[in-house]
DNA sequence: ATTTTTTTCCT
DNA sequence: GGAAAAAAA
């Protein structure tokens, strides 16, 4: 009979984990997690992974195993409780993040030097990242990766919840652990995420309800409802994802399986798949390009000539700008923890293209405040609208914010849910009060510049000023 | 995962 | 002269 000690990170979950089934059949396990200090979190992920772990706590505290809370050095931390009591292994679901790779490397080397067995599973990727062309060279465009991706790789089953074994008292006396309110992940303005549980009900539980929510509610009209922002067609599992409270091979599964009962969905199936595509194919740009948070992949991008307004990054944070799509989905974003993706890009382009300010800016706002925050994604994607990344959008692809919302959001009720100062202008000038005429203003109760802000750019102009500079950077190479 | 301008095609 | 398609950005 052996002794495990499943260390849990962004994979918090007791069903398809690798790491804990297998050590669940050889004997006794004792789930771990560490708060490491020098790990860089976000607000709003702190918020959700405080749940996270009650919620998991909960579920091992029902079959009478506790889950050890720890802060500090992983490494430390682990040979800590390996001088206290007799263990045999270590185990765990690989990471692919670069920091993240890099310690478990040195973790792994270090306590197999120690005697441990030390053993790593299969993380939440539907296939490993390391994947790349015949000759060696990554992926840079989504479709041929994807291709690639379906045809070599078949997706593993998931695995169900581990028969887990309560632990011997004599053990479970010489393990300390902290306390979860002792962290204070909850954050310091409670006001701000007042509102959050309203949205969300994390855990692993509500990921799998969410999921089937969606299959029976969303999927139907998934391939056109996507992109309309008030409508209930995306699936919302983010959050869950990026905690790993569902990892992508349930998603997959669950999937299939609906689709084999319903196969008239099979069309809006294989969309949604295909978007679980996406986080994987930026998976595989983060490992293959680990600079990627930080440097754009096509290196013209390096001279941009940013301007950084702090007021207008600011107006952009707060959903200030003017612009009612972008404001709508900033505070979208600020309330909920949460943004729809056509309104993430809409709002992503406008910061890039109209107020020309630094992406890297709008990828730190979106790692505080999403509670969805997913290092590959957030970056993978920011580079996407900054048209700096791999398979990148054309950086001459700007969005007019009036135009995107005309078309996603025609009666304005994504509009009205975020900016009730706006609720009572009509269709027709929601998307653009600066329009209206001063009795239409007057009759919504809206002064310009008072209850509601004027542009803070004019799009038109910023548009033409972006196209120039991207003719000069252009040149330059 | 686009927008704008130009051209074509019809009335 | 307006809509649709194609081209350019």
């Amino acid at each position: 009979m052996t002794v495990t000690i499943v260390w849990f990170r962004r994979d918090l979950r007791l069903t398809d984990h690798p790491a804990l089934w297998e050590a669940a059949q050889e004997g006794a396990v004792i789930p771990l997690y560490i708060l490491d200090p020098h790990e860089s979190s976000g607000a709003a992920e702190l918020w959700w992974r405080h749940q996270s772990l009650h919620k998991l706590a909960e579920s091992l505290a029902a079959l009478r195993l506790p889950l050890l809370l720890r802060r500090g050095d992983p490494l430390q931390i682990l040979q800590e409780i390996i001088d206290t009591i007799a263990v045999d292994g270590v185990a765990w679901n690989r990471r692919y993040d670069p920091r993240g790779m890099a310690q478990d490397t040195a973790i792994k080397a270090d306590l197999q030097a120690r005697g441990l067995s030390v053993r790593s599973f299969p993380g939440d990727c539907l296939v490993e990242p390391w994947l790349h062309h015949h000759d060696q060279q990554p992926y840079k465009v989504f479709t041929p990766f994807w291709k690639s991706l379906m045809a070599r790789f078949s997706v593993a089953p998931a695995l169900p919840q581990a028969d887990l074994q309560p632990l011997a008292p004599e053990l479970t006396q010489q393990l300390s652990s902290e306390s979860l309110s002792s962290w204070q992940l909850l954050p310091q303005q409670p006001d701000w995420a007042s509102r959050f549980p309203e949205f969300w009900e994390p855990g692993e539980s509500g990921a799998h309800i969410r999921l089937h929510a969606f299959l029976e509610e969303g999927l139907l009209n998934y391939s056109k409802g996507r992109d309309f922002p008030a409508q209930p067609s995306v699936s919302r599992l983010s959050p869950y994802l990026a905690h790993g409270e569902i990892s992508p091979r349930q998603i997959w599964q669950e999937t299939q399986s609906h689709l084999a009962n319903h196969p008239e969905l099979a069309a809006q199936g294989e969309h949604f798949l295909r978007e679980l595509g996406w986080r994987e194919f930026s998976w595989h740009l983060l490992f293959h390009f680990p600079n990627l948070p930080d440097t754009p992949l096509r290196p013209e991008f390096a001279d941009f000539p940013w301007q950084n307004n702090e007021k207008l990054l600011y107006a952009w944070q707060r959903g200030q700008t003017g612009y009612p799509i972008v404001d709508a989905g900033m505070r979208e974003l600020w309330q909920s923890g949460w943004m729809h993706n056509r309104v993430r890009m809409i709002c992503a382009s406008f910061l890039i293209k109209d107020l020309f300010v630094d992406w890297r800016k709008g990828e730190a706002w979106f790692q505080d405040t999403l509670l969805d925050f997913d290092e590959a994604n957030n970056s993978a994607s920011w580079q996407w609208v900054a048209g700096s990344g791999a398979d990148a959008a054309p950086y001459f692809r700007i969005f007019n914010p009036v135009l995107q919302s005309e078309k996603f959001d025609p009666q304005g009720d994504y509009l009205r849910r975020w900016l009730p100062e706006l609720a009572a202008l009509p269709d027709r000038y929601i998307h653009q009060p600066w329009m209206a005429e001063a009795n239409i203003l007057a009759q919504a109760k809206i002064s310009l510049g008072v209850d509601y802000p004027l542009p803070t750019v004019d799009h038109a102009q910023a548009r033409q000023k972006a196209l120039d500079v991207f003719q000069n950077l252009k040149k330059k190479t």
